[in-house]
RNA sequence: GCCUUGGUGGCGGAAUUGGUAGACGCGCUGGAUUCAAAAUCCAGUUCUUUCGGGAGUGUGGGUUCGAUUCCCACCCAAGGUACCA
């Protein structure tokens, strides 16, 4: 008998269900508090260990909260859209609908057995056409907004047409794609309709444009840089290439600056904030232009490094950039064109990977030095990225070790301009106490003095100015995918235009293939209804595309990061087919107060969800430039890989300790569950698992085969997932819960192992044992002893201010100590233990509310009163007083100010290292206390 | 290379503003209970020692009466990022 977690735990799983103990509502008396968790991918692989970790975190901050006295929002809700699905549809043919569904309903089961208290009536998937439908409607506020510099905001693009209207664009400050064309408010009002739509399009925050994209035939989609890793695609490890495709894209460069000062603003953790702005990549310098010779165009360069310009002693351009082929000298164009090829043909890991092969090309041009006038020869060379600054760079090889490095390999000459630096061997790149010299007004000047005279010379003469450069570039928006929102958008007479909010949701089509079309059109191009009939305002049959009012509708879907890039203001009122959320509820909700993840998202989700808060905020639709105020990275959970070892071209496998060179055998994973806690594999087990292992032979040590462990990311790949089901059935999900909080800081990535859930689960046992002995209550109502109150309160007072630092590990540890002196003391006072188990409730919830109810309370322990900690009782008799000195006569007393003359004279005599050091140095003298005097004698 | 975070027993990890380093748990050792086991309880557990002590928080310095904590240099690990001009 004793303490049966798995009755208790339905128990309460069910009554909280029933009762919709966690339904927030979204008006209350009390202080709000918004607690987010990233909402999970429903994969097929179902929860490993490592998802709870950062849902059990939130959870107990949760339950505090509401202890606490706050009305908490904690919503929960999947992340429905993406590959895997896809991928299963082109395999198996059935509709990711109905997988997504399937997963989401084992979610679902597995998360209800750990006790969250999720409010599920705002539950949102981003599949959901109720859902995305305001995904579609943000993608057609995007469409119908440009970025203005003069207000620094975006603006409607009507507020565009009507200055066109007026004065053309000359005077027009905004962000735009760089071909555009400059016209008068005549010519504008002469243009046709295309035309017209063309040039606005260059302004939109949403645009279509023709962009060299990352290509990837493996998945047959586009990826953002971010989803290549060294060069293959993150997904499936696919080979990458460079393409030119017509694709849509979010101006989120033109948000680069709000998004880096923002970060001053929240409460994130500096290693997130720090990739964030390294991504962004703000650098200040200053543009060039530099003539060509014999030609009327100029070459603009972006430089950090104005100062050395002097120093210039050739160009290199990108050997993308189409200015090449203008300028390429005729005797020189077969070189260049085969360079030009050569290059296209790398793909971006080849080229990353040659970083010491110098490699490039003279154009047989020459530009002309703005100062000196110097003829200056220009080559390409694929050391210089297109869609860098302005892809190109104008060389200093003094100063730049890949201008060196190029000019040494081709013998261009070498111009030394700075003072007392020997560059013979390797340029000079410092920055700090570098004086300019041989460089005409610059001369003798240091770095940051002779960037203010360069810069200022620059703009004087026209030459250049003062720029700054992002390294961030706009997000591409195009997938070719089935599985994502569609993108609102018909063609007509090949400029795109966009549906309205009436006519949200634009669905998903039925189509019987989920592959792109043999065309290579994306798959949406298989549906047979996908055309836009813009009188009756529907989707009718693409057979009627011949009619004069109905138009081809845009075949690419969005990406991942569309819904979740705004989904947490969609649980403030779910329910909403009105509006995206009311104005009431978010006026009430307002932010998050507390956002969890992993910090794998912070240069993905965690930039693009930033970049629409602050377009919306723009637009008066979300109250505040920042979405969360506070966020906290959980580490990850890491899986332990069980390997064995097989002879190359054989069916044997050898233990792992007959192994010395791991070289000469091919791993393999195996599943971590054949394998028991002294790595011993289940051969018979194995020989079960999969058919291919059925005829292996084994060669054995010492009667066992034992196989190699690995650390790392959990993975349905690396069969190393735990899942917390079989944890949940044998200790029950309140052992499950405090122990991953035990495992180490929360914000730490750390291996799963079970060796310690013993001794959690015993101390929930130790603590039923409070309440219990064999099975009699033995709860009395006596005056507790002051020791137990003084147990008690320090318990109090160490979980209050370690909940409120997420300091969970050692909150666990508080516990422990509590019921083992409670315990040893034979504590089994009621008030007491009443206390302890409302502390002990976010943690182990399901045990709180039996106890609780046990205790001869009706309601649920949810909404009653955290403890407050009580001083008095923890004061102590004396021990020692310690005291600090900083080395200038000033002393202060580290407990209490407050006590009197005499016994602070016993205070600094009983602490015997202090008393040793001021009998030589200051004996019987007076003694300086902050705001006080004291009389010591020695 | 650069940026960020970290480095403490056999292991996971504690340590408030600089004040008895190693809380708590695992593991291990011994004991009680038991025919026995499970469960439970008690004691011990940084290393070293000639049993007086001595050494000890990645390494080497510094500040301080006193440093895991503050400063400088270096080493290592994890994560991020990169021909970024």
């Amino acid at each position: 008998m004793g303490y049966s977690f798995s009755t208790i735990e339905k128990k309460w799983q069910a009554y909280w269900a029933k009762n919709q103990t966690f339904k927030a509502e979204n008006y209350s008396e009390k202080p709000k508090y918004y607690i987010l968790d990233m909402f999970p991918y429903p994969s097929g692989a179902g929860l490993h260990v490592g998802h709870p970790l950062g849902y059990i975190a939130s959870d107990i901050f949760s339950r505090y909260k509401r202890h606490k006295g706050f009305n908490v929002l904690h919503p929960q809700g999947y992340d429905s859209f993406g590959l895997p699905a896809e991928q299963y549809a082109i395999q198996t043919g059935q509709h990711p609908a109905k997988t997504t569904q399937d997963n989401i309903a084992r979610y679902r089961k597995q998360l209800d057995k750990m006790g969250f208290s999720f409010d599920w009536t705002r539950e949102v998937r981003t599949s959901d056409p109720s859902f995305y439908k305001w995904t579609q409607w943000i993608f057609l506020l995007m469409f119908d907004h440009y970025y203005c510099n003069e207000k620094d905001k975006a603006l409607s693009i009507k507020t565009l047409i009507n200055r066109f209207e007026k004065e053309g664009n000359i005077k027009v400050n905004a962000v735009c794609n760089n071909d555009v064309e400059i016209f008068t408010e005549n010519q504008w009002n002469s243009f046709e309709e295309v035309k017209q739509q063309q040039i606005l399009l260059g302004y939109r925050m949403a645009y279509l444009s023709n962009t060299e994209v990352n290509w990837c035939a493996g998945l047959g989609t586009v990826l953002a840089n971010d989803e290549i890793i060294n060069g293959v695609s993150e997904r499936g490890g696919f080979q990458v290439t460079k393409k030119k495709m017509n694709q849509w894209s979010m101006r989120i460069g033109a948000y680069a600056e709000r998004l880096l000062s923002g970060l001053e603003t929240i409460e994130w953790s500096d290693s997130l904030k720090e990739m964030q702005r390294n991504w962004i990549g703000k650098s200040v310098g200053a543009k060039v232009f530099f003539p060509v010779e014999g030609h009327h165009k100029k070459i603009e360069v972006f430089t950090t490094r104005p100062d050395t310009i002097f120093g210039v002693t050739f160009m290199t351009l990108a050997p993308e950039l189409d200015l090449v082929k203008e300028i390429t000298h005729p005797n020189q164009k077969e070189f260049v064109n085969s360079y030009i090829e050569q290059t296209k043909q790398k793909t971006q890991r080849e080229r990353t990977a040659d970083v010491n092969n110098i490699s490039g090309v003279f154009t047989g041009a020459f530009a002309f030095h703005p100062f000196t006038g110097d003829r200056l020869p220009i080559w390409i060379g694929d050391y210089v990225l297109a869609d860098y600054g302005t892809g190109a760079v104008m060389a200093v090889p003094c100063g730049d070790q890949r201008d060196f490095d190029f000019a040494k390999h081709f013998e261009i000459p070498i111009k030394n301009i700075f003072k007392d630096i020997s560059i013979k061997e390797q340029a000079f790149t410092e920055k700090a106490k570098t004086i300019i010299f041989n460089s005409d007004f610059l001369n003798d000047l240091p770095y940051e003095k002779a960037i203010k005279v360069v810069i200022n010379a620059l703009e004087k003469n026209k030459y250049g100015e003062r720029t700054i450069n992002y390294r961030l570039r706009d997000a591409i928006f195009s997938r070719q995918r089935f599985w994502g929102e569609p993108i609102p958008i018909y063609y007509k007479g090949g400029m795109p235009f966009a549906l309205t909010i009436e006519n949200l949701p634009l669905k998903l089509p039925e189509v019987e293939k989920y592959l792109p079309t043999p065309e290579g059109s994306p798959p949406l191009g298989n549906a047979s209804v996908w055309a836009w009939d813009a009188v009756s305002k529907k989707v009718v049959s693409n057979s009627l595309i011949n009619n004069e009012t109905v138009f081809p509708l845009e075949l690419n879907t969005m990406p991942g990061w569309a819904g979740s890039s705004w989904y947490f203001y969609r649980y403030m009122d779910s329910k909403n087919s009105n509006t995206l959320v009311s104005k009431e509820a978010i006026e009430y909700w307002e932010d998050v107060d507390l956002y969890l993840g992993g910090s794998e998202h912070a240069t993905g989700h965690l930039l693009y969800s930033r970049f629409w808060q602050k377009f919306l905020f723009d637009l008066g639709i979300f109250p505040f430039e920042e979405y969360a105020k506070k966020l906290i990275n959980q580490g990850m959970i890491l899986g332990t890989s069980a390997i064995i070892y097989r002879k190359p071209g054989t069916q044997t496998y050898v233990s792992k300790d007959l192994i010395s060179d791991s070289k000469n055998f091919e791993p393999i994973r195996v599943d971590v569950s054949l394998v028991n806690i002294s790595n011993e594999l289940d051969i018979e087990g194995l020989r079960n698992w999969q058919p291919q292992f059925m005829e292996s032979e084994f060669e054995l040590s010492e009667g066992i085969y034992r196989v190699g462990r690995e650390v790392e990311k959990m993975s349905k790949s690396k069969y190393n997932v735990v899942s917390p089901d079989e944890i949940c059935e044998q200790y029950g999900a309140d052992t499950l819960r405090m122990y991953e909080m035990f495992l180490g800081p929360i914000e730490q990535a750390k291996p799963w192992n079970t060796s310690g859930i013993s001794g959690v689960h015993n101390f929930l046992k130790k603590y039923w044992r409070l309440f219990y002995k064999d099975d009699q209550w033995i709860v009395n109502e006596q005056q507790p002893a002051k020791k137990a109150l003084k147990i008690l309160h320090e318990t109090i007072k160490k979980i209050s201010s370690d909940i409120e630092k997420f300091s969970f590990n050692t909150c666990v540890s508080s516990f422990m100590i509590c019921v083992n002196e409670l315990t040893l003391l034979e504590c089994h006072n009621k008030e007491i233990l009443s206390q302890l188990t409302v502390l002990l409730s976010p943690f182990a919830p399901h045990i709180a509310e039996e106890i609780w109810e046990k205790l001869g309370n009706k309601e649920s322990i949810t909404n009653n009163c955290f403890p407050i900690v009580n001083e008095i009782y923890l004061l102590e008799e004396t021990k020692n007083y310690p005291v600090s000195f900083n080395g200038k006569m000033r002393f202060t007393l580290l407990l209490s100010l407050t006590l009197d003359n005499d016994s602070i004279q016993e205070a600094v005599l009983n602490d015997s290292r202090t008393l040793e050091y001021l009998q030589g140095k200051i004996p019987k003298k007076w003694i300086i206390v902050p705001n006080k005097i004291i009389n010591i004698v020695c």
